[in-house]
DNA sequence: AATATATTGGACCGAACGGTCCAATATGGT
DNA sequence: ACCATATTGGACCGTTCGGTCCAATATATT
């Protein structure tokens, strides 16, 4: 509590200087660093070469660099997330399946398809030992296999697939198997390869 | 201190010592090691106390923590493989297949569950910046997906499994599956969920 | 006993690590 | 002009990193 005079407390009538960096873009860079080369591997150097900004604002903005990591993490899956109920609006169960097969085939064989996907990469390296990055890490798999869930549970009621399915194993099932779509992309399989795996998944529905 | 003459030439009749401990067993200690907390989390000190041995022994036997590690990653590759090898010995194709699964169940629910599986975890570590790293991954995979691809093949010719397949295509499309369910069961991952994900494997085939 | 090697335990190395701190300076508001 | 804050660039910190080296000692063979 402060009693006395307002020295050096804010004062609401003069502002300060605002950022002149993106707050939000400098994350994602740094986002896109830890993606490619995992937590521990990225260095505070790697990360401000990235970022485009120097150490005390880095520690002023974002705490440390494993805040920023989770930081990075949960607005990569956020984004994903945004991404792919974008890409499916408006069309039906099954052509949606399809769609996010074939959208997450397109990532896997583009320029950064060898970095796989940032969720399970943290799932693999961080998430074994850092709670809140499991947490982040069980969130975002989750939305995935419901989302996946429904679009089958949807597509039985419109017909397009079979009412006989599990439609919450089912959705889980896709999921697994796009996962390891991912590890293959990132261990670097050939695009036949992957493009063999994306028809595969389906054959569950 | 040191008694008698300066250290003399090497003579080739009078043997030396031997290595008071195993070589191997030492290894898959620190395999243990890197399987569990990976390549970068696992320091110098970690892998010395756990394979019990003192650092310069380390460094005369296997060189350097990289030489161990890949050593180590092939001795797990190899003994997994003989292993699995072992399990399906004289069992019918799809009677291997779903022994294989439940195998690999077991493990996800086991103590080392949480653990994954050690060439899925360098895959996504290591493989994607080290190119030897790369090369012991994708030998693990090709491996194991043409032990399921030759199952399927041989279950047709039985007529176990419908001859409609595409063999290497369902072979590869397990595997990833089963990728899949390690990836889970190291992001933490209920028995019940990994029993669901076992059941779905087997409607490939 | 003599000799050759293995192992130990720790000192030591340079480099890199994540992180703190500060003086100087730039930039917004009133 | 004045003030509050943001940003810079770098010095600096203690720690840990992977790795080297060495003297002392244990264990094997001849």
């Amino acid at each position: 509590m402060r009693y006395g005079p307002p020295v050096g407390q804010r004062d609401p009538i003069t502002m300060p200087r605002e950022k002149n960096f993106d707050v939000d873009v400098a994350l994602a860079e740094a986002g896109k660093t830890f993606w490619s080369q995992g937590y521990e591997a990225t260095s505070m150097l790697d990360l401000l070469a990235a970022m485009g900004i120097q150490k005390a604002s880095f520690y002023d903005t974002y705490g440390s660099k494993k805040e920023a990591y989770l930081r990075s993490l949960q607005q990569y899956a956020d984004s994903r997330f945004t991404f792919f109920s974008q890409l499916i609006d408006g069309m039906a169960p099954k052509e949606s399946i399809c769609a996010l097969i074939n959208q997450i085939y397109e990532e896997c064989i583009s320029a950064d398809g060898h970095n796989g996907c940032m969720v399970i990469n943290c799932a693999l390296e961080l998430a074994h030992s850092d709670l809140d990055a499991q947490r982040v890490v069980q969130r975002a798999l989750e939305a995935h296999e419901n989302s996946f869930a429904e679009l089958v549970s949807a597509g039985q009621q419109v017909g397009e697939i079979s009412s006989e399915l599990n439609a919450a194993a089912t959705g889980k099932a896709m999921l697994a198997m796009l996962m390891g779509m991912r590890v293959f992309a990132r261990a670097g399989a050939t695009p036949g390869a992957l493009r063999s795996l994306a028809d595969q998944v389906l054959r569950l529905i």
